[in-house]
DNA sequence: CTATGTGCAAAAGTTTTGCGTAAGA
DNA sequence: TCTTACGCAAAACTTTTGCACATAG
């Protein structure tokens, strides 16, 4: 068992939460990919375990809720999923507008930004969602 | 008549397609926004006209097709539209995390980061999409 | 043991599509 | 007139939820 899973182990049981099969495959699997990834695309890759979509989802939601992961909303409407900020570099994505293919694009370069989208819209500004949309190889 | 509707009914009668009632309701009813709208919102908001949801969505592909607008996939899982840099200047987006709503933000900061994306993926880049999440003033 | 989490199935919400008809040009 | 686009209804998809049962602690 790595550190990230035995850090989420033991703020679970911190409050009385459950380190469980399910949230044991899906941070596993996260934790050895490169790229966001569906909620559906990972029920596809772990189908041998048994476990459900739906709890899939709701494994999501709780490391989001924990900060363990961070989601990204593609164009084409469906949600991505990968390990946060606090596991791997800060970075951004692109995704490709015909097949919906994503890829990691290193750095940042828009921080200092949310001060002012902060100061305009007097908003709480939480996060950013930085996505370049364009082709991928494949499909230009 | 304004100069956008022109345009479009130009635009389409040089491709055998029509300015119908659907599309021109739709348009001028993004024209009035200053904010990304739903499809839904649309609908909600024209339904006197008794022109259908999936003609929205239809309008909406077709002024997608054609650069007139841009849509803004938000944190939630709906899909919202607005007109194109074209017709307003570019600039990006705030969503509140808790009720969804949306605003913008002035300018863009992130010119020039479009290259490098490039360069580090192979993707050719079209757009990109520039989204702080946050709390807005009535959900902080 | 006991409360939490899961599987299953149904529901909810958004977006797409097929088909017969209305209506632009 | 003749093709394009619309309305309607159903389907397709993604995500959420209720409930009975399984299971981690």
């Amino acid at each position: 068992m790595d550190r990230i899973q035995t850090d989420m182990r033991t703020a679970l049981a911190a409050q009385g939460q459950r380190w469980t099969r399910a949230r044991e495959v899906v941070l596993a699997f996260l934790e050895g990919e490169r790229m966001p990834v569906s909620a559906k695309e990972v029920f596809k890759k772990v189908r041998l375990t048994g476990i459900n979509l739906a709890s899939i989802y709701r494994s999501m939601d709780l490391f989001l809720e924990k900060g363990v992961v961070d989601c990204v909303d593609s164009p084409g409407g469906v949600r991505r999923y990968e390990l946060s900020d606090r596991f791997r570099p800060h970075h951004h994505h692109v995704v490709c507008r015909e097949c919906g293919s994503t890829q990691d694009v290193a750095g940042c370069g828009v921080k200092g930004l949310e001060e002012r989208a902060a100061q305009s819209t007097g908003f709480k500004i939480l996060s950013h969602q930085f996505t370049f949309v364009g082709l991928c190889p494949d499909c230009v």
